[in-house]
DNA sequence: CTAAACGTTCAGAAATTATTGAAAGTTTAG
DNA sequence: CTAAACTTTCAATAATTTCTGAACGTTTAG
């Protein structure tokens, strides 16, 4: 399948940011070219597109599927598997967002409750597990925001986003209704 | 330097976790270590704890210092230079945080501008750019909220923060407040 | 001025990660 | 049952990233 320059250079760069991304450069490509197409694409065609080879597809495929963001399609009569991206745009980012938290917070959160079970046994560990604590506690504020994130539905967290630091001044304007009513 | 056995798996947990926040391995270390530590150290310290070698410190030290997340110390009468966390670990996880959005999405944001100028030229394009419009808008939003909460101040972020869902019930309770002054 | 005590750089070595392609596994049409 | 059309796995290889240590630069004490 040849792209036009435009989306092979969109592709390509999802190739560059892979990594940062947090998986490798073909698997950025394929998801690139996933979301790219309006049509569910077969191994090969990713393979041929791409210029990687045959396994090299497949293990991809299955990396993005364990982070949940492609799904596979069947065709009646066809016996190849096709592949598309799992959802919209907004569902990708979600998935994306949810498995790095998985990924880069959940481990070290709970290295940390175990680590703070036991009492510091002397003066340089005071501070170290002061310090543990207080990323302890920031992870799991974070951990805690996010999971209720997940569950508010897109519309209103659209809302909640295009309000952007509007939010704090409602805080304000809550607070100012909730004391007014204490008179 | 030698650290207490718990200190010493927190300090190789960052580095097995670096690669995920964002950098490698001894970079991970050397922070954690660096949190870990109430006095600011030197190189050398840094380096015989983590039996790394002296270059190695040094570029890991750069880097870090790219990230924002080290400064220097000076101590009068001695020559050498001693690092420490360049803030609070609230402060540190802002800067991964922003640092990490500038890594991760602002090249996208910026090809996603560039390549949007130009209308469909066929069927695919239509297709694609439609797509590309979609993770635009997302990322722009993202950067926008995430611009915007950078100036707020820490305790109202935290209220915020600890307020979890509640925000999204705030902004049903504002909803009806709204409302019914209208009547 | 010299030597010691630092920090930095960078070419080559080591370690890690990604990729290929051949072999093996699976499914189905005939 | 067999062959064809697929997918998956994995050992070997290639590419990339990280690390070392020697060479070099700078500053200052004496």
């Amino acid at each position: 399948m040849k792209l036009s320059p435009r989306i092979e250079s969109f592709v390509m760069h999802c190739g560059e940011m892979g990594s940062r991304w947090g998986f490798n450069r073909t698997i950025g490509q394929i998801m690139g070219l996933l979301v790219m197409s309006e049509q569910a694409l077969s191994a090969n065609e990713i393979g041929e597109t791409l210029s990687i080879s045959r396994g090299n597809v497949s293990m991809g495929i299955k990396e993005l599927q364990s982070w949940r963001l492609v799904n596979v399609q069947h065709i009646a009569g066809d016996r190849k598997d096709y592949y598309l991206p799992s959802g919209s745009i907004w569902e990708l980012a979600n998935r994306i967002f949810e498995e790095r938290s998985k990924r880069e917070i959940d481990p070290t959160l709970s290295l940390l409750r175990d680590s703070l079970l036991d009492e510091p046994s002397n003066q340089h560990e005071e501070y170290a597990l002061q310090q543990m604590d207080e990323i302890h506690d920031l992870l799991e504020t974070l951990t805690k925001w996010a999971r209720e994130l997940q569950s508010v539905s897109p519309e209103k967290l659209t809302t909640l986003m295009k309000l952007g630091s509007g939010v704090v001044k409602m805080l304000d304007f809550k607070d100012k209704v909730v004391k007014s009513s204490k008179h």
